[in-house]
DNA sequence: TAGATTGTTAATCGATTAACAATC
DNA sequence: TAGATTGTTAATCGATTAACAATC
């Protein structure tokens, strides 16, 4: 398989939830014109972005929700049904470690780290916090995939070290620093001022 | 001046926040090529995105930090100070109430509103949490310039639809969905799963 | 069958990279 | 001045859109 740009990996999870929402409401079969529809997205995009996975569909009917669904699972590797642990139990870790949907797409969340005395022991849904210290024997011991970094930025190249010291998988950082790793390590930067910059750029222009 | 992409804008928040911390550590002068290094981004891009906003280093020099600080601040409309509410005051509603990096943007949060009596009267981070009933006539009162949307996705529609009649200058939403709103309304979809899926996405391929 | 809709190839559009003259 | 670095034009690369044959 040829490589994939980033804009169609960006655009197969809301494929996803939008398959979910139409199963949901009982449909069976959705053409690529339906889910265009509902996502503001041209249909030739997401036939061309599809198509780059295989033939998903039948010609003059569309494509069937459940086995599409299932296809787009499979293709964004959410049937391994990955063990994430976050680190960094402020607001922003607990929220995440709250948020629900991660669980409805496959991914367990098994451990929450923080170094403050205060916060190690307590209990946030159903998962204890544990010592940052311990950070790189319990990723072994609980087979920990993806590490979720949400300390502030000061701290946050130490902890990714760690975690590729560890041998983790993947990291999704929300410290707002790019961070150095090794380029065989997967990481993927959540930006949260990025959004908000470029939407006070776009309504500052208007008026 | 032409149009920008998405792209570009995109890059500014970061280019500002390296600014920032050169400047903290006492740096008057950058080039494109240290900028370059520290976002993992190229000197020839850098320039690129500056120069389609005017020329603002000095050739055979660099950039002076404080004076492209302030420029790239004007650009995205920073300087604004835009009023801000948060609807949803959830896990991530409150978790991103108490994110001061928006405030170090230059951001104020004025309201926070949810329909749940258990949580109307709370007051976090300095602001009281109101009932969700008086949101139009709020947004008003306080002249909020955006609605930052944390509900559950089936409400957010409806809150779309509101803060778009009161005249709300432009919407964050955290709901995953796809909001239907007029084309005039600026709206930035910060998608959690969309990054968590693509990191799936990578790591599965990797072994 | 006739109508609908996919999968794919070709054409267009847009963004990044390379190269280099201008100039501090 | 000589060396460094920007700003800009041209070349390349990649992604989206258009068109349509294949086929259910």
């Amino acid at each position: 398989m040829k490589d994939i740009s980033k804009a169609t990996i960006d655009r197969l999870p809301l494929y996803l939830r939008t398959l979910r929402m139409a199963q949901d409401e009982g449909l069976d079969v959705i053409s690529s014109e339906e889910l265009g529809r509902r996502l503001e997205i041209t249909p030739e995009q997401i036939r061309k972005d599809l198509a780059s996975f295989g033939q998903f569909g039948k010609k003059g009917v569309g494509y069937y929700v459940n086995e599409l669904k299932k296809s787009i699972s499979s293709i964004l590797g959410l049937d391994n049904h990955w063990n994430m642990a976050i680190v960094g139990i402020g607001h922003l870790g607990s929220a995440l470690a709250n948020h629900h949907s991660f669980i409805s797409l496959g991914f367990n969340l098994v451990a929450l780290f923080d170094h403050d005395p205060a916060i190690v022991g307590k209990t946030i849904n159903h998962v204890k916090v544990e010592d940052v210290a311990d950070l790189e024997k319990r990723v072994k011991e609980l087979n920990i995939h993806i590490g979720i970094i949400t300390v502030p930025g000061q701290f946050a190249q130490d902890v990714a070290d760690r975690l590729v010291k560890a041998k983790i998988r993947g990291i999704w950082n929300f410290a707002p620093i790019r961070m150095k790793v090794p380029d065989t390590m997967h990481i993927v930067n959540e930006d949260l001022s990025i959004g908000l910059s470029g939407l006070s750029y776009h309504i500052s222009r208007k008026f």
